[in-house]
DNA sequence: CATAACCTTTGAGTTAAGTTGAAGGTCAAG
DNA sequence: CTTGACCTTCAACTTAACTCAAAGGTTATG
């Protein structure tokens, strides 16, 4: 199967799967005499394994560094960690999305209960004063590689 | 105010804040004879404000759409409607990562769930099919600017 | 034999929200 | 008068995960 083939299964582009293997992702593959990539029929696997991560939250530097050569011998304990630790970023983003989400619910119902009578001046200062003390300490949270779990899902290929 | 003096009120770095006006959010400002920006005491809060808005998920563009210049004329109903669309944003990213969370924690139940029996290789072709099917379909999202929301908010300056 | 549809590599561009550095002007203290 | 702490501009760098373009080789088809 060449590159384009693998990349239609994949849902991919060439340049992505080529991307990978810079990365370090994929192993370099065995080339036909004119240069062509070819890769077995597992290949497609791999590389749903790697997109399903991605979704997952991981990065390509998790991924890369989880991801056993040959597909079968993983590192158990180090997936295992390493999954443990995803599910508590996803719990801390979870939260802080949750206080997020209440100080803007919160901040709409003050701005709406106003139908007009205070000068709209004077409310905004109130406002904005409630807004701002309100935010000024929210949990501190873990690097920002928590970044990636916010990805839309989207973005299948469209060509 | 110098605009250090006004950086450490606000707890940001002079350079992000000549960036802000470089990106519109801040009007340009006085100056003195010698070409030192002069800040009056009003624009640490509307630093603080900015802050508070992206902390709450809104990008540098959508706050420069929204923010008034002169902090007290407000487009209301611009304003209620960007609040209400950051909060369904919200929702959705929240739902995307219970679902995450909770296909992490059923592949952690299956890994842990053969002590040591079943070959290992056997154990992983298993698991590798359940992901990967799971993962498939997953709720499509509104586009990237979701990005934001996963960001720390930690990253006091420590300087 | 021309053309399209593949494939190759390399290098540069994309986005967001800044940071960092160079090169230089200004100001107060000792 | 020099040191250090400010301030100025401008340009380039950062990160992640790719994409795109250029320039060229290969293969199948009409």
């Amino acid at each position: 199967m060449n590159i384009g083939e693998l990349a239609k299964r994949a849902g991919l582009t060439a340049s992505a799967i080529r991307f990978y293997e810079r990365a370090g992702l994929l192993a370099s593959v065995e080339r036909r005499p004119n240069g062509y990539r070819v890769y077995p029929p597992e290949a497609a696997l791999k590389l749903n394994l790697i997109v399903a991560a991605q979704k997952a939250g991981f990065s390509l530097d998790e991924i890369r560094s989880l991801l056993p050569p040959d597909l079968v011998n993983w590192r158990h304990d180090a997936v295992l960690e390493a999954l443990r630790r995803k599910v508590k970023d996803i719990e801390a983003l979870q939260a802080r999305l949750a206080q997020s989400r209440a100080h803007l619910v919160a901040l709409i119902g003050e701005i709406e209960a106003k139908p007009g009578g205070i000068e709209c001046s004077e409310n905004a200062r109130m406002v904005l004063a409630r807004m701002l003390d309100g935010k000024l300490e929210q949990p501190q949270l873990a690097p920002a590689d928590l970044r990636r779990l916010g990805k839309s899902a989207g973005r299948r290929r469209t060509s």
